[in-house]
RNA sequence: GGGCCUGUGGCCUAGUUUGGAUAUGGCGGCAGCCUCCUAAGCUGCAAAUCGGGGGUUCAAAUCCCCCCAGGCCCGCCA
C-alpha cells in the first residue's frame, strides 16, 4: 500500500466535482490546481465553466456548483476532504487535518527508513551514467554527471525499480589509443611535475603531452591510429596493454567518486562490444538499410528523412578501412543493453544530443523496441571558459573534494570546536564538505549551464546541504534533549494545531508523491528543492514551538519531530548526502 | 547556414510538461533577534520591463509566430 494521500484526496475532489457536474448537466471535466500556500490545499477555478453555462453569471455558477457539492459531501460521506470554501470565482477544498496529521505520523514512524519508498514495481532499469573516458582524473564538468546520476538511481530504487547503474567505459576509444600510446613511447623526464600523488594525475601527463604531439606529428598520430586498429581486430595484447594504462586511471575515477558516495554495480566494456561480433552484426545490418549508402568503403546513413538538419545529415558508421566508429559500437551496446532491463535510462553531456537520435534512429532500423530515455545535461565551464583535460583548463574533482571538507572544517571548528573530538570534528567536516558539493550541483535543473565559481559550489548557507543537515541534527538534539521523558502510549495528535505544526506535516505527507514525480520524470533537483523547503519549515516550527518541556504538547511534538527527522534523512539518502545527529 | 537547449531583482534559482488568486526561494545589501530544545538559524526592508516584439484567451513566465543573446551540436573524433 502506498501512502499517497493528496492523491487520494485530489482524486476524491475530482470525482465528486464530476459527480456535482452531472447533476447540475453542466459537461466539463475539472481541472483542479495547487492553490498559493496557505489559502487551500486545492482549488477549483471556474472560469472554465464560462462558455459552456453561456446563460449563467459566472457567480451563480460558481455558487450553483459549492451548493450542488456540499449537498453531495453530505449525502456521500466524506474521505478526506474536510471542507470546501467558496472565493470569488474558486471552490477551495481543505483537508481533513486531524486524519492527515495521524495517518501520516503513524506512516512515518512506522516505515522509518523505507518512508517514501514506493511498492516494488518488479521491473528493472539500467541506467548508465558517468562513462567518462579513462584519460584523466575526473573534472567537475564531468561531475554533474556521476552526481545526476546517482541521485536517479536512488530515486528510482526508492520508487521500487530494481536498478543496474552501469558504467560504460570506452577502452578502444582513442583516447585510450593516446594514453596507451604516451604510455609506451614518453618518458617520465619529458613531462612537467605532477600535480597529485595519484596514478590518474601522473598518467594524464602522458595523455596531453602526447595529445599535443599527434596534432604536429604525422608518426604519432600514425601510431595512434595503429593502436585502434588493434583494438578493433580484437588483438588480446594490445588490449591488455591498453588496460595496464587506463585501469589506474579508471580506478582513481572510482576512488574519487566513491568519496562522494557514488557507486557502480556494474561495468561495460566497450571492447566487448565488438570481441562478442555485436559491432560486426550492427554494421551488416545497418548496410541493408534503405538508407545507407557508401563513399568508397566508408558506410553511412543518410538521416534527412528522420528529421536531421544541418551541414551534414549523413551518419558514418565505419571507417574507409571498414574499422567502427564510437556510435557504431554504442548502438552494439544499446542493442545488448534492450536485453538486459526493462528500461534503459542514459545520463549524457549536451553535446551527445546528435550523437543519441544517431543510436535511436538506427535501433528503430534494428527493429529494438527498448530504447533508453536519455537526461542530457549541460556543461559546467569556468570563467576562462570550458573546461578541457587536454588544455589543462580544468578543476578536478578531487581538488574540489579538499577544498570543501576543508572548508567544513573550520566551520565546524568554529562553532563546535570546544565541545567536539577531534575525529568528531573531521567526520562532520567530510559529511558537511561532500554533502555541499552533490547538494549544489544537483540542485539546478540539468539542462542549464552552470559557470562554475568556487563560492557558489562551496556554499554553505541558506538553500545548501548543511543547512538541511543543520535541521536534522536540530530534530536529533530535541529527541536526545527530551531522552528520557516519560513517553505516553498513544500520543493526542489532535493537540498539533500549530499553522507550523500543520504545515510540518504537509509537507512531510507529500514525500512519497514526490518520489513518484521524480521517478516519473527523471528530475532529481526536486529532491534538493523539497529538502530544502522541509527543512526551512521545521526551522520556522522551532522558532515558534517549543518542544522539550512543553507539557500535553511535548508527546505529540516528539513524534512530530521524529517523523520530520526521518523525512529530512530519507531525502537526504536520497540525494546522496549523510545526515549527521549533530553539527 | 541549420538544429536542439537556456534566458525570471546586482548574482544564482523555483514555477514552463497540465495557462488561472499578490511571480518561489537563496546569495549579496540594509535593519533587527541568542538569561529559552545548536544563530550553519529566525524576522523585517530595499530590489523583477519573467530577453524583446507581436498573437491566441475571460486569463500568459507558462501556448503560437518573429527577433535578440548565451550554451551545445552539424568529424571516416569520442
Amino acid at each position: 500500500m502506498e501512502f499517497l494521500p493528496f492523491k487520494e484526496f485530489t482524486e476524491e475532489a475530482g470525482n465528486l466535482i464530476r459527480r456535482a457536474l452531472e447533476e447540475l448537466k453542466i459537461d466539463a471535466e475539472p481541472i483542479l490546481e495547487t492553490p498559493p500556500s496557505g489559502i487551500a490545499d486545492l482549488a477549483l477555478p471556474t472560469y472554465p465553466l464560462i462558455p459552456i453555462a453561456r446563460q449563467m453569471k459566472i457567480e451563480d455558477i460558481t455558487g450553483l456548483l459549492y451548493k450542488k457539492i456540499n449537498e453531495l459531501l453530505n449525502k456521500l460521506g466524506r474521505g478526506w476532504i474536510k471542507e470546501v470554501e467558496r472565493k470569488g470565482v474558486y471552490l477551495n477544498f481543505q483537508i481533513d487535518q486531524a486524519k492527515l496529521t495521524k495517518k501520516t505520523l503513524e506512516e512515518v514512524l512506522s516505515s522509518g527508513e523505507t518512508y517514501g519508498n514506493l511498492s516494488p514495481k518488479k521491473e528493472t532499469i539500467l541506467l548508465e551514467h558517468t562513462s567518462a573516458n579513462p584519460s584523466g582524473p575526473l573534472h567537475i564538468g564531468r561531475a554533474r554527471n556521476p552526481i545526476i546520476g546517482d541521485t536517479l538511481v536512488r530515486i528510482l530504487r526508492a520508487a521500487g525499480y530494481e536498478v543496474n547503474a552501469q558504467f560504460y567505459v570506452d577502452d578502444v576509444g582513442k583516447q585510450v589509443a593516446i594514453l596507451t600510446w604516451a604510455t609506451r613511447n614518453l618518458s617520465e623526464e619529458s613531462l612537467p611535475p605532477c600535480s597529485r600523488d595519484k596514478p590518474g594525475y601522473r598518467l594524464v601527463r602522458y595523455y596531453q603531452k602526447a595529445s599535443q604531439l599527434m596534432l604536429g606529428q604525422e608518426r604519432v598520430a600514425e601510431g595512434i591510429n595503429e593502436l585502434v586498429r588493434s583494438f578493433e581486430n580484437v588483438e588480446e595484447k594490445s588490449l591488455a596493454e591498453a588496460k595496464r594504462s587506463y585501469q589506474p586511471v579508471l580506478d582513481g575515477v572510482l576512488e574519487s567518486l566513491e568519496k562522494i558516495n557514488v557507486g557502480f554495480n556494474s561495468f561495460a566494456h566497450e571492447s566487448a562490444m565488438i570481441k562478442s561480433g555485436l559491432t560486426q552484426e550492427v554494421i551488416g545490418k545497418l548496410k541493408q538499410s534503405s538508407f545507407a549508402g557508401h563513399e568508397d568503403s566508408a558506410w553511412y546513413l543518410e538521416l534527412k528523412e528522420f528529421g536531421i538538419k544541418g551541414k551534414d545529415t549523413k551518419f558514418y558508421f565505419t571507417r574507409r578501412d571498414g574499422t567502427s566508429l564510437y556510435t557504431t559500437r554504442d548502438i552494439a551496446y544499446h542493442l545488448w543493453k534492450a536485453g538486459q532491463a526493462d528500461h534503459l535510462i542514459n545520463v549524457l553531456g549536451e553535446d551527445h544530443k546528435l550523437e543519441a537520435r544517431q543510436v535511436e534512429i538506427a535501433l528503430d532500423l534494428l527493429k529494438v523496441k527498448r530504447k533508453p530515455k536519455t537526461v542530457f545535461y549541460a556543461f559546467v565551464s569556468l570563467a576562462e571558459g570550458r573546461m578541457s583535460t587536454r588544455k589543462g583548463r580544468v578543476v578536478y574533482l578531487d581538488d574540489l573534494i579538499d577544498e570543501a571538507v576543508a572548508l567544513a572544517y573550520q566551520e565546524v571548528k568554529k562553532r563546535r570546536g570546544e565541545d567536539l573530538s577531534e575525529t568528531q570534528l573531521r567526520e562532520i567536516a567530510e559529511l558537511v564538505g561532500i554533502g555541499a558539493i552533490r547538494y549544489n550541483i544537483v540542485k539546478v535543473q540539468p539542462e542549464k549551464a552552470i559557470r562554475f565559481k568556487w563560492e557558489e559550489a562551496l556554499n554553505f548557507d541558506g538553500d545548501s546541504a548543511p543547512f538541511i543537515q543543520y535541521a536534522h541534527a536540530r530534530c536529533r538534539s530535541i529527541l536526545k534533549k527530551a531522552g528520557n521523558s516519560v513517553r505516553i502510549g498513544n500520543p493526542n495528535y489532535t493537540l498539533l494545531s500549530h499553522p507550523m505544526e500543520t504545515a510540518l506535516v504537509k509537507k512531510i505527507a507529500r514525500f512519497p508523491e514526490l518520489v513518484k514525480t521524480m521517478a516519473e520524470n527523471n528530475r532529481p533537483n526536486l529532491m534538493a528543492g523539497y529538502a530544502f523547503e522541509l527543512a526551512t519549515l521545521l526551522n520556522q516550527f522551532y522558532r515558534d514551538c517549543r518542544v522539550v518541556s512543553s507539557g500535553k504538547f511535548e508527546a505529540p511534538r516528539l513524534e512530530l519531530v521524529k517523523a520530520v527527522a526521518q523525512t529530512l534523512k530519507n531525502s537526504l539518502a536520497l540525494l546522496g548526502i549523510s545526515a549527521p545527529d549533530y553539527m
